[in-house]
DNA sequence: GTGGTCTAGACCACC
DNA sequence: GTGGTCTAGACCACA
């Protein structure tokens, strides 16, 4: 589903978040289908348990996941539609912080879109649908 | 010089430093000139002293500034090199980091091409009139 | 670990690093070991625990310790190398320094080396039986 | 006589002291001579005329040189006995903690023996009279 | 005037 | 529990 990196400067429980926000929004996850435990993604992603709970209850608190008695947690019916809008507006905000940081020091977006574009041509001709 | 963001969630020494290396990178201080005092700098962002001590620390490990005893703080010869290059591996990294998320979450990178491609059309239409 | 010396005009947090950076060389700290928290090395040399963070902060800077949020700070695994060769960088360049403001004194670096052999065999004779 | 590194970690009165010090501890200068009015070393040193009046203030005060009236500063008539033993001493203690350094960081006293008979072997041969 | 160090104490996020 | 950040205020050395 997704790795954690131990390393990075984003907490883990915000990687665990992204990660399963991510997954739906792509489709690996699909409405009604079952995620882990919160004992099976820790031993799964090796973290503290405490950890993927703070993660769930976020999910949940979204409206993202949702809590069946007994049963355990579930991808809710409009979660893909949710983790959509929410990885879409997330990313473009990150982008437009990012083109502002780079206006400050002098970088032209022209450098910020030129590197978008080698990266398209580099590495994965297959996402390139339109 | 710039602005500081108290609502932000990057740290306002980590904006002061970051603050320092644009204008350095974008030519608004050339090697040589002072830059304002500790305690100058901390009335002009309305910040502590110490904060302000602790980025202007973390700039000169990184050889942007130099101090002379009693004197003040001086832009160091090759900081303009420094920090456009700092400016730039650190605006690119994040840049890929954003690629690798947004693809994560199944958005192609062409929607952040034309994102970036909207953002400059709107700021500045001298170079793409509408 | 290391003690520290109030009356030295080596800063506190100086001491620190230089301490750690040592224990490090000499082999009593490993690579993956913890090291003392914050509050309980500033507890265990008596100084207050922003002294230590800054240390700390030096040192991770440096790659000698990695934290790991929540969790307390780790020996990194290239510690030993970068430790050994810090230490030994930093006693060679305070000799030569010391070589030269001898000479400049007109004092021959024979007695640097003489001073050095005594010191040799009072403090330990099983080198240089007396 | 000597000259000032503005880059270096030693106060700049602090090397204007140790530099007339090691001059007069060599035999550069002479007992009786004169040495540069304040204004002149200032002018001759390039630094400010208070920073050469507070090292001259510490030469006085150690009986190094001594004003007469009018007539301007001279070397004392003890003064190459002073500095002598001053510079020898200082010398010394710095390299007493230098090993001590070394010993922590698990560097053998046989290092520092062997760099300094590099140091002497290579640079100049005209300095090993014994 | 300058920067550097240290202390004390608060608040926060993360695990 | 952990480290990270920030504030407030003190003291010192240097130029």
């Amino acid at each position: 589903m997704f790795r954690i990196d131990a390393n990075s400067d984003v907490p883990v429980f915000q990687q665990i978040v992204d990660g399963v926000k991510s997954a739906i929004a792509r489709g690996a996850c699909r409405p009604g289908e079952a995620i882990p435990s919160v004992r099976g993604m820790a031993a799964e992603v090796l973290v503290n348990p405490n950890t993927v709970a703070k993660a769930y209850r976020d999910l949940e608190r979204e409206g993202v996941i949702q809590t069946q008695r007994g049963k355990g947690l579930f991808v809710s019916p409009d979660a893909p539609e949710l983790c959509r809008e929410d990885r879409r507006n997330t990313v473009l905000r990150k982008l437009n912080a990012l083109i502002a940081e780079a206006q400050a020091a002098g970088i032209p977006a022209s450098e910020l879109a030129k590197a978008i574009g080698e990266e398209r041509a580099s590495d994965h001709e297959q996402t390139e649908p339109e």
